[in-house]
DNA sequence: ACTTGTGAACCATTTCACAGCT
DNA sequence: AGCTGTGAAATGGTTCACAAGT
């Protein structure tokens, strides 16, 4: 029986979306469990993020969390099995890459906020702000971004810097051990296909809201 | 039923991803319009922005540009073309929520630079920062903001403050006349069905990508 | 009566495959 | 030979509808 079972606990591929909707509700519910709630159904799980209660359910199944009729999903449970699938058992290391405007909005709203995933280290061309510590995180010099990289064994990279800088800084943080990376630059990068990359395009989000904005939105929001 | 515009050509409804990238496909051709290249093969706007060059293909058709085979396609007649779809005949006004390090980057980033979109007002509940002028742009007491945006005829809300606040600002926008939103807080936006909301949750994105760092990238990127 | 769990239908979007043009 | 334009098939994701649990 060629069972592929894997240090968490869940067996078989996670559909992509949903991973990012898993997010959305550990979060919400740590927000809600409190009170004395040990339970929430789906359909109140559903209000908050803004979605349907069966796609809750979907998703939850998928994770193998279920709860019972009339009682709904014990949150303390959920948190805890959506925190298996999302966090891995270690600390998640990351690197900043890029320390503009941008890039110390990201270090002052992400320092310390995250129990499992932190930036620990960042760089920039500026020698300026190398080897200074801004918002709690190191800066270092974008020469020793391999170097650093490496030794931190950082899997995931965001990259906040100018769009003609983007590809080369990418490169570099693939060829120094990354597996995924976070890219605010407005360049689709080119990287090998084992490594994952999501883009936030702020400028194209704004176009989008812009144009739905005047032209009406469509059915799905 | 407010401002019905009769922009140029397409007829039809505008598939809601096709939006996104025709944004990408604009400035990545105004990127490379120049050296004398007058047109473009579908393949070679697809190689820059990372997609299929089918894809591209359909999206053109979709807003009704043609090209010739062996020739391509008219890079500026491309450009014009997806400028009529996506920006609309006046400059939209875009009010900004929010000046904290993210909003000040996003003030940063965006002044001047997008000749038919402008953040024409920003607005903080701290008054130390009211009155002020951030990167070109006016700053105001949160008080005064429907008043602004009503006046100022904006129809593009950017909600660029903390979570808890945030579903307040947005009813109070949409209140005043606010079409569409780019919302940054970790909150699903409650707003009437009319409303276009575009989120970006930067925790999310980050989870999702060292998710899949660690998993492995599924299939599609 | 209200919930969960889930096969099946449905929908949006992408990709395939190829005809037609130059 | 290599491109565009586009029906048709495939894919991926969401919603429906309902059986079963409590």
């Amino acid at each position: 029986m060629p069972i592929e079972e894997n240090p968490p606990v869940h067996g078989g591929k996670i559909p992509h979306r949903t991973i990012g909707r898993l997010s959305l509700y550990r979060r919400q519910l740590g927000r809600m469990g409190g009170p004395d709630g040990t339970h929430v159904y789906s359909h109140q799980i559903a209000d908050i993020c803004g979605v349907t209660p069966e796609q809750v359910r979907r998703d939850l199944m998928v994770i193998g969390c279920s709860g019972s009729p009339n009682r709904g999903y014990p949150v303390a449970e959920l948190v805890s099995d959506i925190t298996a699938v999302l966090d891995g058992p270690e600390m998640q290391r990351v690197a900043l890459v890029g320390i503009g405007n941008l890039g110390r909005a990201l270090l002052a709203y992400f320092t310390g906020r995250h129990p499992k995933m932190s930036i620990v280290a960042a760089f920039d061309s500026d020698p300026e702000k190398a080897d200074r510590i801004i918002h709690g995180c190191r800066c270092h010099p974008v020469q020793r971004m391999e170097e650093i990289v490496r030794a931190e064994r950082i899997a995931v990279g965001v990259v906040a810097v100018p769009a003609a800088a983007a590809q080369g800084i990418a490169d570099r943080l693939v060829a120094a051990g990354v597996r995924g990376l976070l890219n605010f630059a407005p360049v689709a990068l080119r990287v090998p296909n084992s490594v994952f990359v999501e883009d936030i395009d702020v400028t194209t989000s704004l176009e989008k809201v812009a144009y739905f904005a005047r032209a009406g939105k469509p059915a799905t929001a």
